[in-house]
DNA sequence: CCATTACATGACTATATGCTCATATAGCAT
DNA sequence: ATGCTATATGAGCATATAGTCATGTAATGG
């Protein structure tokens, strides 16, 4: 019971960080080498390394070997689903407060 | 940009936690105060309220005084999708993971 | 007013997280 | 073998998070 919690807070935890969102968002386009993750996110080699490998080892990324480079991969859709949803939750939220100001 | 990026992620990981996942699982069924959640998730009052605290303030759950109690509930119904689909990408890991195991 | 019920919060602790700098490892080219 | 490129990791630091216990506050009933 717990642990399927745990394991599903898990998988919300690996996106549920700025900068691997930045990092999600440049894999949306597809399957990405990290010296061209860590230019375009703006952060160091070493940390982008880092949430790489959280996002792999919680299973939503997938990683293959290409000479030199390691080139990472968005594994399941889902995730960027999960990433619109979010986005809907917050224009909403934005909306109703908007809406609340326009009231007073 | 990011802004919007930490504003995103607050939302997830405001639901990314056991014992959030735990809350919201009660609240699917329906608006609740804290005396029905706390014993039903088997945590500590204080502890259920600060969880139930982090919900709000992210803009996930909505909040109305009835006497005594105060009653919470989701405000929108993206955050049951967003924790589907968790379902289904840890089922789809488990899955993977099983089919490895057979082919050894 | 007083007691009770329901909820929130202050203070504290332990652990987790995100980041940086420096260094290690691994594969390729010459 | 040597050097270069790409990636990973150890160590350390600052802050965030989750939890507990005790206490504060607010609404209700007698």
């Amino acid at each position: 019971m717990s642990e399927i919690l745990a394991a599903r807070a898990d998988i919300l935890k690996a996106i549920a960080q700025p900068t691997r969102l930045k990092i999600i968002e440049i894999l949306r386009e597809g399957e990405r080498c990290v010296c061209e993750i860590f230019p375009a996110i703006d952060e160091e080699q070493s940390n982008t390394s880092r949430h790489l490998n959280i996002m792999q080892n919680s299973g939503i990324l997938g990683r293959r070997k290409a000479g030199l480079k390691i080139m990472y991969r968005l594994k399941h859709p889902e995730v960027l689903e999960i990433i619109d949803l979010a986005s809907v939750i917050l224009k909403k939220e934005i909306h109703s407060k908007n809406d609340f100001l326009h009231a007073v």
